[in-house]
DNA sequence: TGACCGATGAAT
DNA sequence: TTCATCGGTCAT
């Protein structure tokens, strides 16, 4: 088995559209332990700072929450939502650019038993399609926000490859109150395949 | 200090 | 389609 290569800060550092895209493929990983967590990230969606209606950091937004979002590229950005869930996002760019990518769904790769406790749920199916689930069965949470994503117990690793031809662009979920920001195609996955969230 | 709301998920 | 759930945010 070849040794893993973990994405630097040259990867982290560039477009946030394009990351959303070149994430596609690769995979994400929690050390938890003794222990290896992962899954190939399947779908992704891009939140571009403060001209996006959507973004946590629209209009230059910095409080307690966003506050990860203002580091440089290659730290992870996680927040709570609905009372209930986690979602885990790479921030892009530089501390002047309050930019990230949602990871939206996994493929399950390594720690499937594990995930499966975390989850309550036996399908894999159910265990990483979307963005609340997929930090339940990784185990991450809000002790994860800020960490580095090159020298911390999160990583992203080189994995394959997606070529253009087999992303899908559509709008991105969840969004209905950003008026001209809800239609823009910013939300990526991979064609066909089944670790998509939704339907 | 308190009211409001959400980048979801699961049940129906 | 409906709704549970509670920390973060912001207006007092």
């Amino acid at each position: 088995m070849t040794r893993p290569v973990i994405l630097k800060d040259k990867f982290y550092q560039r477009d946030t559209e394009t990351i959303a895209k070149e994430l596609l493929g690769k995979k994400l990983v929690h050390c938890l332990g003794n222990q290896r967590i992962s899954g190939l990230i399947t779908e992704t969606e891009a939140y571009l700072g403060i001209k996006d209606k959507a973004c946590h950091t629209y209009g230059g937004r910095k409080t307690d929450k966003t506050k990860s979002m203002y580091l440089h590229g290659g730290h992870a950005y996680v927040y709570f939502i609905y009372g209930k869930y986690f979602c885990f996002n790479v921030v892009t760019l530089t501390d002047q650019h309050p930019e990230a990518v949602l990871i939206r769904a996994l493929e399950p790769l390594e720690g499937i038993d594990t995930m499966k406790q975390f989850r309550k749920k036996d399908k894999i199916k159910d265990l990483t399609t979307g963005p609340g689930k997929l930090c339940q069965a990784m185990g991450i949470n809000k002790s994860h926000d800020g960490l580095s994503l090159m020298n911390s117990e999160i990583t992203i690793e080189e994995h394959l490859t997606i070529s253009e031809a087999q992303i899908v662009a559509k709008p991105r979920i969840g969004i209905h109150y950003a008026q001209e920001a809800k239609d823009w195609p910013l939300r990526f996955y991979i064609k066909d395949n089944l670790f998509i969230s939704k339907k």
